[in-house]
RNA sequence: UCCCUAGUAGCUCAGUUGGUUAGAGCGGCGGACUGUUAAUCCGUAGGUCGUUGGUUCAAGUCCAACCUGGGGAGCCA
């Protein structure tokens, strides 16, 4: 007989057929005649209620049905008398992997998500972290049909680079060099053209670079791809590992690309609603249930009336020097209250401020543009004011800056100007400047963390929790 | 990396101004009861108090350093 999924079960309700589960006990209720069986098999939240009578079952096998192990149970689907609609009154029980109930780390009891951190490789097991992997696959799924539905092609760039010059963070080295004893040139220094590649070598910070070469000939792109940062960032909102989506499109301004930003996460946002609202109802309940005891102004909006009120409301588009004059006239900053004053133009605008803007001011997405030069990266547009550039970063509230990009500078020497002032080593990057060099137009991309994304679909508080293995710094367990 | 904070049973936590045999709930185990819903009730086992050093007659409690977790900041996605 072949097994049927849980998922199909509970769909088809096939009530009077005879089935064959199978899955993992998440608890079992003893009684006089029967044992309740909760089956779980992670095909969806719900569980399966198999019902064992236990005259027809050895003492030694009942013994064993213990949370956590993995059963297969062929049996009858019959109406509940209970909560559920439908259980199984099982006719063959196999034990096909115990699990020690004196040493198995998951209890039928509620685990505090540091604990279940530790034991990430058992958290999957966890109502939490199988709908988080669910909604999680659901949201990649989504990500790769709204780009193949508008045209875009996915590219590869590459994991292994030797351009460190895109100044968005630290790189993790790669080498085969013995570290205690690396070949050396005549000055003393690391000899890298003895190396594997011949150059020295990194894990990529980004695609983009990479992406940019695709999108001038594709015309529209898009990466998604592991991205490393050996930054000593010890945040809720930052991994040393993270997965990245960067669209790169040729003859887009920085408006187009704004709205493809808006459209895009609406859309992947709108996605969840329509195909997880099971797992989204759970972890809804959950946050509800954890933020029980803070005072109601500390609480967030319930989870699925946050995700459709900014997949229904236009994001709030503005500049920065706009956002500057709000600042200042801001009652935190009358006040002193804020930690960083705002100074004016020039000033880094601190997570104090842009969440004033997105949570108390706006109250809604906010996609700042137009940054001051000196505060952003080389490959950025320069306006005609000549300060700013076209950049743009999309804030959502809680956990800040979503998506980052603007509008590329097209122009080689002003491009070249902006590198050398930067002290970006030019011959290290011909192979970009061509690019500038032939048939260059104008063009736009941005990059969205997509662990951020999950953070805030799902509600959890921290990102650790939305990757099934982070790596953070001092953690890279499993 | 900086600031704040925590580390006591498998888990979540309590432990008074330093004072004798370190407690509870949940989970485990044993039993009772029972078409149960993280079942209920009774009983029971389980601890090098994060590590190292120091102060003291005496340290879970005080001091120092380190390790690890959490919250916030910076860097950013």
């Amino acid at each position: 007989m072949k097994r049927q999924e849980i998922k199909e079960i509970l769909q088809s309700e096939a009530i009077g057929s005879t089935i064959k589960v199978s899955g993992w006990v998440r608890t079992k209720r003893e009684s006089k005649n029967v044992n309740f069986i909760n089956l779980n098999d992670g095909t969806v939240l719900s569980n399966l209620q198999v019902v064992a009578d236990v005259n027809l079952f050895d003492e030694s096998i009942l013994r064993k049905i213990n949370t956590g192990a993995a059963l297969t149970v062929v049996g009858e689907l019959v109406e509940s008398g209970g909560q559920q609609k439908v259980e199984l009154v099982a006719k063959e029980i196999e034990v096909v992997g115990e699990a020690d109930p004196d040493k198995y780390p998951l209890q039928p009891k509620r685990h505090s998500l540091e604990f279940l951190r530790e034991i990430a490789h058992l958290r999957f097991r966890t109502n939490t972290f199988s709908s988080i992997a669910r909604i999680r696959h659901a949201m990649i799924f989504a990500v790769h049909k709204f780009f193949t539905e508008k045209g875009f092609f996915n590219i590869h760039t590459p994991i292994i680079t030797a351009s460190d010059a895109e100044g968005a963070g630290e790189m993790f080295q790669v080498t085969t060099f013995e570290l205690n004893n690396p070949p050396r040139s005549d000055d003393g220094k690391i000899d890298y053209s003895q190396d594997f590649f011949g150059k020295h070598t990194g894990l990529t910070v980004s695609g983009q670079l990479e992406g940019e070469l695709a999108a001038l000939a594709l015309s529209k792109i898009y990466t998604f791809g592991p991205t490393f940062r050996a930054e000593n960032s010890n945040t809720s909102r930052h991994l040393a590992e993270f997965w990245m989506i960067e669209p790169e499109m040729a003859f887009y301004d920085l408006n187009d690309n704004m709205d493809l930003a808006e459209e895009f996460l609406k859309y992947l946002i709108n996605y969840a609603l329509e195909n997880c609202e099971e797992d989204l109802m759970f972890l809804s309940q959950r946050q509800q249930q954890e933020e029980k005891n803070k005072p109601q102004d500390q609480r967030s909006m319930e989870l699925i009336e946050k995700l459709k009120f900014v997949a229904d409301n236009e994001f709030v588009r503005l500049t920065y020097t706009e956002a500057i004059k709000i600042l200042q006239n801001s009652k935190p900053a009358k006040k002193g209250k804020f930690q960083y004053p705002v100074e004016g133009f020039g000033t880094d605008l601190q997570s104090e401020h842009e969440r004033y803007l997105v949570e108390k001011h706006f109250k809604r997405p906010v996609i700042l543009i137009d940054y001051p030069a000196d505060i952003k990266a080389f490959y950025m547009k320069v306006n005609e004011d000549g300060n700013t550039v076209a950049a743009m970063d999309v804030l959502f509230p809680q956990i800040g800056e979503i998506i980052g990009g603007s509008q590329r500078e097209e122009r080689y020497d002003v491009l070249v100007e902006k590198m050398k002032a930067m002290n970006i080593p030019l011959e290290e990057m011909e192979w970009y400047l061509d690019t500038r060099r032939y048939g260059s137009v104008p063009h736009s991309g941005f990059g969205l963390g997509f662990e951020r994304l999950i953070t805030f679909v799902t509600g959890m508080g921290n990102i650790r929790d939305v990757i099934p293995f982070p790596r953070t710094p001092k953690n890279c367990e499993f």
